[in-house]
DNA sequence: ACTCACATGTAAAGAGTTACATGATTTT
DNA sequence: AAAATCATGTAACTCTTTACATGTGAGT
């Protein structure tokens, strides 16, 4: 999803400045959408031009001003269209997998690290599920409710699969399991 | 995870050309991983400078000479190393449940459009599992078997999921429900 | 006839992240 | 004293994908 579809999408919630919108994104879609400061900004300035969005300056005292952005009529059927014409894509970029895939090459250790760090920020997400819904409840629609299900469906079943099968693919890895994580930064270790 | 780690990585399961990791990227990592070959052909180049790979050349009648590719000692280690060190992320970046999540803005089919094709597209990467294993069983390590079993259990649960709460999410879209699909291209159709 | 599979490689174009530039206020 | 929050904006850099350039043989 491109930053301007973000950005209207964003907008529909609430008028923003870039900046909140940089944090809206990163704690409300933060588990699968992505965008930085440096292509809000330009994304917003372009939906101004054509009319996507309006722009009111506030000034502050000792800071740069404020822009709050609102969006449009034309910008919320923008926004709609883009949702309806755009193929709905879902995919999953994992390194963890990878890792995973050729567990037999590495360190058992370097296994078993990987499998906890993932299987602790699931947990993690997890925790604060329903956080995010109190947050989220409210100036989000239904469909808020609908993926705090998903996510929590989703990471109780992954969590489950993880804890279940650790051991197994810890036990392909080269060398010692019982080795607790990785070498400090001081420590001399043959490998 | 970059272009030359993904090479250096198919080419442990076997020598390869450049076209021939495309396609078993494609074939068995397809669900978390991609490369194109545009990318794949000069990190390729770069690795053989590196002393990563070796390449030997295979002349052929009627085609561009084949290049065939093995991991060089060094490589190998390079690749665990890369392995090790790198932080194994695992991200979803979603359309889909971005849709979900403003599935009140849209019309009802396509709410249920975009849901039925996911749960089909889930149910088609169910279904071919156990080829996907008996192609990699042999040459892919312990991992594979790991990982078809982890797919199983993700899809499946995802699918149980959105089956159960699909009708949940389709009433919130606007308008009529029970409309099948997006208008067919020949249909004039007020929305 | 036409499209797909085979096979490599380059260049242009696209999209985004990181870093730079600036700077006060609040929290730790 | 240091770090994070608030605030915007530009530019360089990185990395990829897409398209171009070239061609044969087999399958539909």
């Amino acid at each position: 999803m491109d930053a301007k579809t973000v950005c209207l999408g964003v907008l529909t919630l609430g008028d923003s400045t870039g900046y909140d919108i940089r944090k809206k994104v990163e704690e409300t879609f933060g588990h699968f959408l992505d965008v930085s400061l440096g292509s809000i900004y330009p994304a917003l300035a372009e939906l101004n031009r054509e009319g996507l969005v309006t722009c009111e300056r506030v000034a502050q005292d000792a800071r740069p001003d404020k822009k709050v952005y609102s969006l449009t009529e034309t910008g919320r059927a923008k926004f709609v269209r883009a949702m309806i014409d755009t193929p709905s894509r879902h995919r999953i970029r994992s390194e963890f997998l990878a890792l995973c895939f050729f567990a037999h090459h590495l360190p058992a250790w370097r296994v078993r690290e990987a499998l906890d760090q993932h299987i602790e920020e699931c947990q993690c997400f997890l925790d604060h599920a329903d956080d995010w819904v109190a947050e989220m409840g409210s100036i989000g629609g239904p469909g808020a409710n609908f993926l705090a299900d998903y996510g929590r469906n989703s990471l109780e079943s992954e969590i489950a699969f993880l804890r279940a099968n650790r051991d197994r693919l810890i036990a392909v890895g080269v060398g010692d399991p019982g080795e607790a994580a990785a070498p400090g930064p001081n420590e001399n270790r043959a490998v």
